[in-house]
RNA sequence: GGUGGGAUACCGAAGUGGCCAACCGGGGCAGACUGUAAAUCUGCUGGCAAUGCCUUCCUUGGUUCGAAUCCAAGUCCCACCA
């Protein structure tokens, strides 16, 4: 157990730390949480790294408390934005809240028969039946101006031309009061979260110092940026979920595939729990045979496999292998609609698309947005069709192009595909 | 409340009577090179029945042969003053 901080810091999951004492209390059973924003239906890659953190704690023995924020949902954390966020409705937070649950309870032990359970708790429970006097009575009166103003988040709003509204002002008021809440109920003594929840963690830990004397401590985590200075978890602009109805096993085990080199070494040790030697196997691998991508394959299947079992994997490895293993040749409709399940599609009638230039065929289909588009697609050789170039604008689809009178597969580029269903 | 300044494509930003579907940068898409990477290079980036046509430069109206550009009113934003 006394080794935990160091696993953490070995593996990129520590950042920093409200006190050097935490250290010395490591050593003992704590009880610890952190917290999951509803602002979707699903967790996303992003929150997989509190996840693990998390999920390292319970390992080493400290009891874990998932917090959703079912009341701060409902106001926005301005952390990191630069606009007023948009207010979530009632019933919004309520059905995400459902979805996280579910998310959540495959990656900790919520088993109430286990030796360690992990909680799961909503603050809208504690905050719901508050009322404002007795908000402003309670907690609002241990909070300083000058103290609240400072923080980083706050700050760079007010500096901002569009400033910030009141309602978000109280962001990190709501967040303080879940820590005492917590440690009033469930002795926790520990808040974890990204480095961009410093203040909102701090907050807490003044709070229980003020309201009852005892000393709480905070710790963060880097939030994780790939090579390119960007935030993890995003595709092509599209959040990468957790959740196999919002991003595909497919996708999902792509993105990971798809990880840089600068970066791969990285994500094995912040989102897999292999042991550090083998990673360290995996890192001379890519330093020896970048090409072969070995550690990114490893990476991909680890989390795909913890995040979507072993069924998922199959799926995403299986969709992989036709798709770049070269051609689609000899494969019946079963089998692409089965590969293709979670790729966009669209279904046409034949009289619209047999011996129909393609390029039209891609922008009816939904493929392209426009029929311009698909001509500049065409002209530049970047539309296949069943994994054969097409060549020119006047190409057409021939009714022996359609597999089984019924399927085509289409691509942009080397990775977009697209089905195209013929009907009748 | 007063006085100035501004609103242009996904974002930033030129253009200030015809040569404007609108320079440039970012982003995005595609191609080449590769390893389904990074970097680099190239092309594209309003729509269409496409050597042309149509709809765009906050909104509405006006001036003009002709307006993103000039005028008027309106809406929103910013700055300084109070």
């Amino acid at each position: 157990m006394s080794n935990l901080l160091d696993t953490l810091r070995a593996r990129h999951l520590f950042d920093d730390m409200t006190s050097p004492a935490l250290e010395a209390a490591l050593d003992h059973p704590m009880t610890v949480y952190a917290g999951f924003d509803p602002t979707s239906d699903s967790l996303q890659a992003g929150n997989y790294v509190t996840i693990m953190t998390l999920a390292h704690f319970q390992r080493a023995g400290h009891r874990v408390i998932a917090l959703v924020g079912g009341a701060t949902g409902l106001i926005g954390d301005p952390s990191g934005k630069s606009t007023e966020r948009q207010l979530l409705t009632a019933e919004t937070v309520e059905r995400n809240l459902v979805g996280i649950r579910e998310n959540l309870s495959r990656f900790l032990d919520f088993d109430p028969n286990s030796s360690n359970p992990a909680i799961m708790v909503n603050n809208h429970d504690w905050f719901g039946e508050m009322t404002f006097i007795g908000f402003l009575r309670d907690v609002g009166r241990y909070f300083r101006m000058g103290t609240m103003l400072g923080k980083e988040s706050v700050r760079k709003r007010l500096e901002a031309e569009d400033g910030m509204s009141f309602t978000e002002f109280c962001y990190q008021i709501m967040q303080g009061y879940d820590f005492l809440h917590l440690h009033r109920t469930y002795g926790c003594t520990l808040q974890l979260g990204g480095s961009d929840q410093w203040g909102n963690i701090t907050a807490g830990t003044e709070l229980v110092r003020r309201v009852l004397g005892n000393e709480v401590f905070g710790m963060t985590f880097p939030l994780v940026c790939d090579s390119t200075g960007r935030k993890f978890g995003k595709s092509e602009g599209n959040a990468i979920y957790l959740d196999h109805r919002k991003t595909s096993y497919y996708d999902f085990y792509q993105f990971f595939l798809r990880s840089a080199d600068a970066d791969v070494i990285r994500y094995l040790k912040i989102f897999t729990f292999l042991p550090m030697e083998r990673i360290a196997e995996l890192e001379a691998a890519l330093a020896a045979a970048p090409e072969r991508r070995e550690a990114q394959q490893v990476l991909a299947e680890e989390v795909t496999r913890a995040v979507h079992g072993e069924r998922g994997l199959m799926i995403a490895k299986r969709a992989t292998d036709v798709l770049f293993g070269g051609s689609i040749e000899g494969l019946g409709a079963e089998d692409l609609e089965g590969i293709f399940a979670h790729v966009p599609s669209a279904t046409l009638e034949a009289a619209q698309v047999v011996g129909k230039p393609l390029f039209e065929v891609a922008a009816l289909a939904g493929m392209c947005a426009s029929k311009g588009e698909a001509r500049r697609l065409v002209q530049q050789g970047g539309l296949s069709l069943n994994s054969r170039r097409v060549e020119g604008l006047d190409t057409t689809l021939a009714a022996a192009d359609l597999i089984e009178g019924r399927l085509a597969v289409l691509r942009s580029g080397k990775k977009n595909f697209f089905l195209l269903r013929v009907k009748g």
